[in-house]
Formats: structure tokens, sequence, C-alpha cells
DNA sequence: AGAGTCTATCGTACATCGACGATACATGTT
DNA sequence: AACATGTATCGTCGATGTACGATAGACTCT
């Protein structure tokens, strides 16, 4: 308990940001590294990792799942926002954001 | 792809300990990230780390929760290896196991 | 022995995940 | 205009997660 808790007197905003308190932290952690819960999502990000962009495509190609299976799990990945996705229609070049990538980092790397 | 996958000719044993596959790694790296996908077992973790032991009960009590959803987590949590349990019945301390704690910041460090 | 304490497990209910095929959508090509 | 390509979304199904109350098990203490 008390990790950052009592000195954040919630003096207007971003004070979130600088002291995260437990709950925000716990729910932030959880967030990130549930996306990264399941095998077919950390391929997929090591993939984006070793070609710095792909097709999605590509990435189906790579993997032994349907190609909607594929695109659910981007989506999620898109929503916690470790990947991005520039659309080039009718393709879509996915790529890491690696700045939500170092902030999951850090988060582990702080407990 | 082929981020090790060529450097193991499956020579003996122990070589996933030296070059983890893909697929190992995904596999390992999901379970871990899984234990922590649930704002109350990130919660729980900091706890621990901040007591470096704790009875069920003081759990318990910091948590918005009913004491068997508490323990479903923490069981969670044990069969992942991230905590370990000692039994002092009829209590049971709690408290981080740090080498697997360890292994899950080096595997999110290594992405 | 009997009562009290602490934890784990069971049973249940609801929500969500993970997989797939089918289909819709947007774009480029003939 | 018709077609082909690449991706997202829909609908569905089975499996699993998450929550709770109730109950069982293992000690301690009186």
């Amino acid at each position: 308990m008390a990790r950052s808790k009592d000195v954040s007197p919630k003096c207007d905003a971003t004070a979130e940001e600088l002291t995260l308190p437990d709950v925000a932290f716990a729910e932030d952690l959880a967030k990130l590294t549930w996306a990264l819960a399941h095998p077919a999502r950390v391929r997929i990000v090591r993939l984006l990792l070793d070609r710095t962009s792909c097709m999605c495509g590509e990435i189906v190609d790579e993997m032994p799942l349907a190609q909607s299976t594929v695109s659910q799990h981007l989506k999620i990945l898109k929503e916690t926002g470790l990947v991005q996705g520039e659309i080039d229609r009718p393709r879509v070049c996915y790529c890491i954001n690696h700045q939500a990538l170092a902030k999951l980092k850090k988060l582990v790397a702080d407990l």
C-alpha cells in the first residue's frame, strides 16, 4: 500500500501522470499485459519488431490461424495501442508503436 | 521470423533454454503476462512487493473483492509461478517469487 | 471436545475470449 | 462496369474468466 497514494492531493489534473495511484497503475499495466496474454499476439508483435512493418497478409501467412482470427488479434493490439495500422488501401501496413511498447517495458520494469 | 529457429538443430535437450524458439517464447511470455492481465492481480503483486510477504487475509482487506475471488487470483498467480505460498496453518503467507518475476521482466525487456 | 479463525474449493451465473466461415467494404485492374 | 484483392466485421459456437455465497478443511485456543 501507499506507494504514492498519499502524495497526490488531487491538485488539478495530470497528477495521475506524475504519481500514478496504485489503481491506475494496475489498470494500465493489466491492459497492456493483457494485450500480450496470448501467444498469437506475442508472435505478431515479434514479427512486426523483426520487420519494422508488415502487411496484414504477411502476418496471416506466418500464423496457423484464419485471416479473420488474425484480424481480431490485430484489433486488440491496436486498441491497446501496441501497434498502429497505416491504411494503404486495400492493404494495411502494421507497425509497432514503440512508445507504447516502451511504456509497457517501463511499467513491468517498475514492478 | 527466424529469430533463432534456424540455429537449433534439436541437438539434445536444454536447447530450448538457450535459444528459445519463437513459439516457445510466445507461450512463455503469454503465460506470464496473462498472470498480470487483471488489475486485481497486479495489485496483489505490488502488495506483496511492498511487504515482502503477506497473509492472505491482509490482501483481502486491501481489495474490494470477496475472499473467494482473491483466493482464485492467488491460485492463478501461484500456477504461473509468480507468487509462492508458505503454509502456516491455518494461515498462508504469500510472497513473490523473485526469480519468476525476473524472468517476466527479462522476457518483456527482450521483446 | 467444542468454538473460533483462516484459507481453499465447490457450484453457479454472467460476461468475454478465441476460433472459424461468410460476408461486406474499399480499392486497383482489366 | 465488372472483377479481383486485401482487410474488417458479423454471427456463431464452445471454452474460459470473473465474481459471489456457501461450505469444507486445518489449525489454535479455551
